[in-house]
DNA sequence: AGCGCTTCTTGAACTAGATTAAGATTTTTC
DNA sequence: GAAAAATCTTAATCTAGTTCAAGAAGCGCT
């Protein structure tokens, strides 16, 4: 069990590392903060409604961010798989109730930075704010990109482009979902499939 | 001139300060680094299959973001207003030709961090570090948000909504421009506009 | 191995929004 | 202040994608 942590860790330092140096030193500190936690599939780490209070790291698994429409349409705004992280930032820093629901889609591990030592942790190693100054400008980039995609491309188009830039995760989810991230419905996408095989 | 450029600077220092504070030093540090520019109406800040070398911040005007599709159409990915920063930071990373062009839709001034002074800043002034986190991770919920209202409504009510959240805005733009940062036609802008008064 | 639940498919009728094209209005420029 | 350019509107036709409904596969569970 403590060599499971262990490894656990090791794959957010070296993510972490990916983007700025750390000495042995800052290493410890943040094994101290952070904790490792199994989530069950179909589990939700975060529920809309509840304030989030953590930032969450995908060691193994996937975990997707939804909402809920009021006609009870789901809408998947975004997916994590393998070193990505994935929180309500806006529910974490004004503790008002989050819009999102966050839910594990297969057995998931990951690594929790809670709300309580977050700051402390940022201050004892401040390389964490240029390391997160990274990973946010990443994830606001490919989201920018996303919308460009959204507007330029049909909805065919954008299941092909998908399929083609990540076909082993795309084995990993139930369609329905998948159609739900392109922003159109199940049926359509059994359509597009029909047509081309 | 130069009360004017001391004006322009405090903007962008107030700006700053609103995330992290700043000593006399750390503030006359970050002024001996920026400069501003002036962008005149349609001129672009930078063009499309060029490098990014630059931050902007947008101290009064607008810039957007726009991509070309094949069949020759404009999309708007962003606008930036007054305290907007606005950039292809993917391409001032990697320093490979940008997909997005920059314009100015009125006469704008901007506060430019050059590629080549940006890492020397920030080392001295690693506050920045967290300030641009901070303003990162803004950029990035605020862009899931749109992909989320994108998903959940129709063009119809996206319009309403915009135009409810920023009024003063919509007044400032060519209604064509609106249109295609809200993923629809101009003239089915026309057609909502029509409905209603 | 069979029952129940979840996911996927197919087809027919429908609609939000695109396209095309032309004219009207507003803004810019000399 | 008139001509040119840019923006906005209207209407007819068309299409990508939705909705509804029903059946077919697939898959986890005892």
């Amino acid at each position: 069990m403590e060599i499971q942590i262990l490894i656990m860790h090791t794959e957010l330092l070296a993510h972490i590392k990916r983007f700025v140096s750390l000495t042995p030193e800052e290493e410890k500190i943040v094994k101290g903060y952070v904790h490792t936690q199994d989530v069950k599939y179909k589990e939700l780490v975060l529920k809309s409604g509840q304030v989030c209070d953590a930032y969450y790291f995908v060691v193994k698994g996937v975990l997707r961010m939804y909402t809920l429409t009021d006609n009870g349409t789901e809408h998947i705004v975004q997916f994590a798989i393998d070193n990505w992280w994935m929180s309500d930032y806006t529910s974490f820093d004004t503790q008002k109730p989050s819009l999102f629901s966050i839910q594990a889609l297969e057995p998931t591990t990951v690594i929790v930075i809670d709300k309580k030592v977050q700051e402390t942790l940022f201050q004892e190693v401040p390389k964490l704010e240029r390391y997160f100054r990274l990973i946010f400008q990443r994830a606001y980039t490919a989201t920018l990109m996303r919308v460009h995609f959204i507007f330029s491309s049909s909805g065919e188009a954008r299941y092909h482009h998908f399929n083609n830039s990540f076909p082993e995760f795309v084995q990993r989810i139930p369609q329905y979902m998948l159609a739900s991230y392109l922003g159109f419905t199940p049926e359509f996408l059994s359509k597009i499939r029909a047509k081309k095989i």
